[in-house]
This record gives structure tokens, sequence and C-alpha cells, in this order.
DNA sequence: CTCCGCTACATAGACACTCTATGGCAAGGA
DNA sequence: TCCTTGCCATAGAGTGTCTATGTAGCGGAG
């Protein structure tokens, strides 16, 4: 994954990311990117050397569950389904996520009006 | 500098936050750290490990200058103030975060109501 | 006037994770 | 049949934060 301008600006966001794009069912790994991509106007691009390990991790975590697939274009894909345990740390990652956005525009903001 | 939540989330915000401190005027390295603590209620907390090599890679590219000087507590510190070109950064670092927060954003609210 | 705590700067090493580069395989069209 | 594209995968490099540790000076407590 990486960001149009900065791409260690992920380094806490890829999983979010990931966890997000699979909360409304089951995925494979290029879709994933490829929805994100679109979703986000192309600001967010996830490379595939960081996707696919981040999606084993998170396997590996309990996060995600796998199964093989057939997708529309007929092709085999590794399905990832979110797991219970998967949802919660996506709610909490969002927490993580909005607390951190909300105190850097805090510090921007105080930097304009100081 | 650490997020309470997710230390990773600092990768690509850390010179943004020290630039933004610096905008209103030098500081030094501690003075850095307390005003984004504090500014941002604690939830950003920059550790001296990251700190100071921050500090010095940022002087190193002429985004900073640094001159010893003396604190009010009457300790030597080294103030840090922003270059013409550190100025320069800060405008386009500020632009970078805003367009990945407003793309995360954008994925979450995509989930959310998909 | 000595000891201790706090401020402040600094570096080494561990660790984690993204990136680039590379490779392989299968489907479908030219 | 060849080539492109979709799709999964891994190795290795590079970067940068963290923890841990060290130093030194100032000021207050005893």
């Amino acid at each position: 994954m990486r960001s149009n301008r900065n791409p260690d600006m992920l380094r806490g966001t890829v999983e979010l990311l990931i966890l997000t794009a699979l909360s409304r069912g089951p995925r494979h790994g290029f879709g994933i990117a490829r929805w994100l991509e679109a979703t986000s106007d192309d600001e967010l691009q996830l490379e595939e050397g960081s996707l696919y390990p981040a999606l084993h991790r998170m396997e590996r975590r309990g996060w995600l569950e796998a199964e093989w697939g057939i997708s529309e274009n007929k092709r085999q894909v590794k399905l990832y389904r979110l797991t219970s345990r998967g949802r919660a740390r996506l709610r909490s990652e969002t927490e993580g996520w909005t607390a951190f956005a909300v105190a850097v525009g805090r510090v921007l903001q105080a930097a304009q009006t100081a």
C-alpha cells in the first residue's frame, strides 16, 4: 500500500483498510486492492508485496479466514472473510485511526491559529 | 512519536508534526515533544529515540537550522527553526496528509453505507 | 554542600513492515 | 500458440520508530 505522496503514511493503516474492505463480505486479495484504489480515487495504492504478507499475518492472528474459490473471471482466487475477532479488531482500529486523525488535525489547527 | 494506540501510525507523520510545531517560531527538542503532547491531549507522544534522529535528519536535509541557546529554566538547549525549504516542505506535507486522511475517511465511509 | 530528580540531548540495537523486483500459473483473446 | 492480464507469492533492501542506555547541568531537599 502506498499513498501517492508518502508511502510511509500507510504504516499503521494497511490493516484497518483491509479489514474495512472485507467488512461487507468476502473478497480476494486483488479485489481488496482494486476496491481501495477505486474508493479512494487512486490515493491509496496497495502493492502486492505489502498486500499478501499483510493478509497472511492477519490470517495468522485470527482476524481473517481464507478459502479457495472461483472469481467472476473464472480464476482461482483466495477469498478472505472477517472472523469475529477481525470484526472486533476493525472496530478498535477504526477508533484508533479516528483518534489519531483528530489529534493531528488539532495540531495543525493549533499552529494556524496560535 | 507514538500514537497511544498504534505506534506505526506515526511513520509518515512525525516530520509533518515537527514542522508544524516549529511553524510559529523556534523551539528545542523537548519543547516540541511537550507541545505536541499538550496540543493533542496526549494522543501523540514523541519518544526521544525518534525525536532526535528526526531532528538531525531534517537538519541534514535543510528543512531546519539549529543553534544553541538558553531555555527559561536556564538550561542549555538546541533551538530549531524552519528554513524556507522547511516551510515549503511543511506546505506539501500538510497537503499530503490532508489528501491521505480524506482518502481513508472515504474508504471508511464507503464501507459503512455500501 | 552534597545528593537526587528533572530537564535535555544523544546513540545503539532490535524490530517491524512497506517497497521493488521477481517468479509462476491459468484463462482468454489475437 | 503466443501474449496479455488476473492473481498469488516470496526474497531482499531500505527506512524509521521503539526501548534501553548514557551523559551532563541546574535547582531544591536534607
